[in-house]
DNA sequence: GTAGGGTTAG
C-alpha cells in the first residue's frame, strides 16, 4: 500500500505553503493529514487555510462531507466562509435541502451571510424543487442589498425557472441592473424546458435586437426549443446561425442539433449533421441518433449504430441502453430487445427502472405476457406506475382478463388516478362481454374522480402556430375544418371505415361518441393542414399525447385519399402516414 | 476575510 504523506514547511513561510498544498490533495487521506496538521500546529485559528480545507473535504471528488461537518464542529466561531463550505458540500449530497437548515442557523446566529451563502443555498433549492423556499431566499437577497450582483441574479433567475416559477424568472431577468450572456442563456434555457419554448425563440431574437451576440450555450437552448415545438423553419435558420458563426466545432452544439431535426421529424437530416461532424463524438452524440432512429420506428438503424458505436470503442450508458431497447419496442425486435437488456450487465449498466419498463412493453406486445409478469416479480427495485401501465395495454391487445385485474390492482393501490387506466380494464371487461364489472370501474371512475390530461395538437402554417384541443372551434377557420372533417368523414366511410368508439373515455351514447372521436384534436389539425397548405406537399402535427387509436386509422386513409404525407410526432415516438400506411406498422 | 459563485446537449 502506498503511503500518501507530504513534509510540512513550518518556518515562518509555513502559512503560504500550507495554503498552496492544500489544492493539491489527491485523496481523502492527504486531507485528514492536512487537518490533523492544521490542529495540532494551532493554524487551526487562521480561519483562511481551515476554510479551504473545510471546501476541499466538503465537495467530491474525494471529499467527506461528514467529516468536513465534523471539522466545523469543533470551529469555536465560525465564519462565513465555513458554513459556505458546508452548504456548497451539502448541494451535491444526497440531502440538499438540509443546506435550509444551515442557512436558519447562520440567520439565528446572526453570522454574516454573503452573496456566496445565497448563491450555494439557492442552488440546493433548485436541486429540490424548493418553490417558497426560493421566493424566500429572494426576499434576503433584496434585504441584503446583493441584487446588483450579476452572477447572484442570473443564479436566482435560473433556479426561479428550474423550480417552475417562469414569471419570477422574467421579473429577476427584467429587473436586472445589468444583464449578460449567462443570464438571457439561462432565461431562454427555463423558458425552452418550460413549456414556453416560443418565448425562448422570442427572447433569442430580442437579444440580436439588442445587438448581443449569442454564443454556443445560447444556441444549445434555442435548439432545445425549436426541438420541443418541433419548429423546423427556425431550426434550420439557427443551423445557419451556428455555420456562420462557427459554432459547429461544439460537440454539444451538435448533438442539440441532431436532436432538433430528428425532432422535427428529419432523421435524415440529423443523420447528416451527425455523419459530417468536425468535431469529436461523445457518447450523448451517439445516445441521441440511436433514440433519433428509435422514435423514428427505424429499429435495425439504431441496432447498427449501436454497434458501430461499440466498434468505435464508446461505453454504453443506462441512456444508450434506454434508446437501443425503444428502438426494438417501435421496430417489434421482441428477440434483440431481449438479448441487449441480458448484456447490459456485460458493460457495467444496472437496469432501472425503465429499462425494465420498456422490456416488460416488448415482452407484453408481443403476447408473452406470463414472461413480462415473471419480470416485474423478479425486480429489486418497486415498479413504477409506467410499468404497470405497459401490462395492462398489452393486457387489452390480448384480452388477458386476469392479468389486467393484477396490474389494475397495483394502479390503483400506487394511487393511480389516470383515466386511461381505468378505460383499459373496462376495454377488457368489455371485450369478454362483462358488462356488470364495466359498470364497476366506470363507478369507481366516477368515486375517484379520475384525472384526464387534455389532449392538444399544433401544427406550424406560413410561420405561424395553430393549436387545437377536442372539439375546438377557436381557429379562425373552424368551420371550414369542420366541413374538410365531414367531407373526410364521408370519405373514408366508402372505403369501409367504422369508427373505433372504444377510444372515447366518456359515458355517453355511441353517435355521440363517434362524433368525439372525429373532432380529436389530431384530426382537426390534420384538416387544417389540409385546406391551408398546397397540394401534395406533406403535413407535420405534433400531439402532446399519444395519438388515438380512431385517429391512426383514420389518418393513415386520408394519407391514402389526398395523397399526402403525414407527419404526427405523439408523446412516444413519429407516425409517418404515407400511402395508407404507417411507419409504425400499427406496432406502437 | 486576495478569491470563490451564475448559463450547456440525450
Amino acid at each position: 500500500m502506498v503511503r500518501e504523506t507530504y513534509t510540512y514547511t513550518t518556518k515562518n513561510n509555513g502559512m503560504a505553503n500550507l495554503e498552496s498544498v492544500i489544492p493539491k490533495c489527491a485523496s481523502f487521506s492527504q486531507i485528514k493529514q492536512l487537518q490533523a496538521y492544521i490542529f495540532t500546529t494551532g493554524t487551526f485559528k487562521f480561519s483562511r487555510a481551515r476554510s479551504k480545507l473545510l471546501d476541499l473535504c466538503a465537495i467530491a471528488p474525494f471529499g467527506s462531507l461528514s467529516f468536513a461537518i465534523s471539522v466545523f464542529r469543533q470551529i469555536p466561531r465560525p465564519l462565513t466562509n465555513d458554513f459556505n463550505a458546508i452548504i456548497r458540500g451539502l448541494i451535491q449530497s444526497p440531502q440538499p435541502s438540509a443546506a435550509f437548515a444551515w442557512y436558519r442557523s447562520m440567520q439565528r446566529g446572526s453570522f454574516r451571510m454573503d452573496a456566496l451563502t445565497c448563491s450555494f443555498t439557492l442552488k440546493a433549492c433548485a436541486r429540490v424543487l424548493a418553490a417558497t423556499e426560493s421566493l424566500q431566499l429572494h426576499a434576503n437577497i433584496i434585504r441584503f442589498g446583493f441584487m446588483a450582483d450579476a452572477l447572484l441574479g442570473t443564479t436566482l433567475l435560473d433556479v426561479y425557472a428550474k423550480v417552475g416559477n417562469l414569471s419570477y424568472a422574467r421579473l429577476v431577468f427584467d429587473e436586472m441592473q445589468l444583464r449578460d450572456i449567462a443570464s438571457w442563456n439561462s432565461l431562454i434555457f427555463g423558458l425552452a424546458q418550460g413549456s414556453q419554448a416560443s418565448e425562448a425563440l422570442d427572447l433569442f431574437k430580442r437579444m440580436e435586437v439588442e445587438g448581443l451576440k449569442p454564443n454556443e450555450v445560447t444556441v444549445i437552448g434555442v435548439l432545445s426549443a425549436c426541438s420541443h415545438m418541433g419548429d423546423f423553419k427556425e431550426g434550420e435558420k439557427i443551423h445557419g446561425f451556428i455555420r456562420n458563426q462557427k459554432l459547429d466545432t461544439n460537440v454539444q452544439v451538435c448533438n442539440a442539433l441532431i436532436d432538433m431535426y430528428a425532432n422535427c421529424g428529419f432523421v435524415d437530416r440529423a443523420y447528416g449533421v451527425f455523419d459530417n461532424m468536425r468535431c469529436r463524438k461523445c457518447l450523448v452524440t451517439w445516445n441521441t441518433m440511436i433514440m433519433a432512429f428509435a422514435r423514428d420506428g427505424n429499429g435495425h438503424k439504431a441496432l447498427k449504430l449501436f454497434e458501430q458505436m461499440e466498434r468505435a470503442g464508446v461505453q454504453p450508458d443506462a441512456v444508450t441502453y434506454l434508446a437501443v431497447l425503444c428502438a426494438c419496442n417501435h421496430a417489434g425486435l421482441v428477440e434483440d430487445g431481449v438479448r441487449l437488456f441480458n448484456t447490459m450487465g456485460k458493460h457495467e449498466v444496472k437496469p432501472n427502472v425503465k429499462h425494465y419498463g420498456s422490456l416488460v412493453d416488448l415482452l407484453g406486445r408481443a403476447g408473452r405476457l406470463k414472461e413480462a409478469y415473471k419480470l416485474i416479480n423478479s425486480m429489486s427495485m418497486v415498479p413504477d406506475v409506467v410499468l404497470w401501465q405497459s401490462l395492462l395495454g398489452a393486457c387489452r391487445i390480448y384480452k388477458d382478463v386476469e392479468m389486467a385485474e393484477i396490474a389494475s390492482r397495483n394502479l390503483v393501490e400506487m394511487g393511480s388516478n389516470n383515466c386511461g387506466d381505468f378505460v383499459l380494464l373496462s376495454n377488457i371487461y368489455a371485450a369478454h362481454e362483462r358488462w356488470n364489472d364495466v359498470g364497476r370501474v366506470r363507478d369507481a371512475m366516477k368515486n375517484r374522480d379520475v384525472k384526464k390530461v387534455p389532449g392538444f395538437s399544433y401544427i406550424e402554417v406560413d410561420g405561424l402556430w395553430h393549436k387545437f384541443f377536442t372539439g375546438d372551434k377557436s381557429n379562425a377557420r373552424w368551420k371550414e375544418i369542420y366541413s374538410k372533417l365531414d367531407e373526410i368523414g364521408f370519405r373514408i366511410k366508402e372505403l369501409g371505415y367504422v369508427a373505433e368508439t372504444s377510444f372515447v373515455l366518456h359515458d355517453i351514447g355511441e353517435e355521440e361518441k363517434e362524433n368525439q372521436l372525429c373532432y380529436h384534436s389530431e384530426k382537426l389539425a390534420v384538416a387544417f393542414g389540409l385546406i391551408s397548405t398546397s397540394e401534395g406537399t406533406p403535413i407535420h402535427v405534433i400531439k402532446n399525447l399519444r395519438i388515438c387509436g380512431d385517429c391512426h386509422v383514420v389518418i393513415k386513409l386520408v394519407s391514402k385519399i389526398y395523397e399526402r404525407q403525414i407527419i404526427v410526432r405523439d408523446r412516444v415516438r413519429f407516425h409517418k402516414f404515407k400511402d395508407g400506411f404507417c411507419s409504425c406498422r400499427d406496432y406502437w
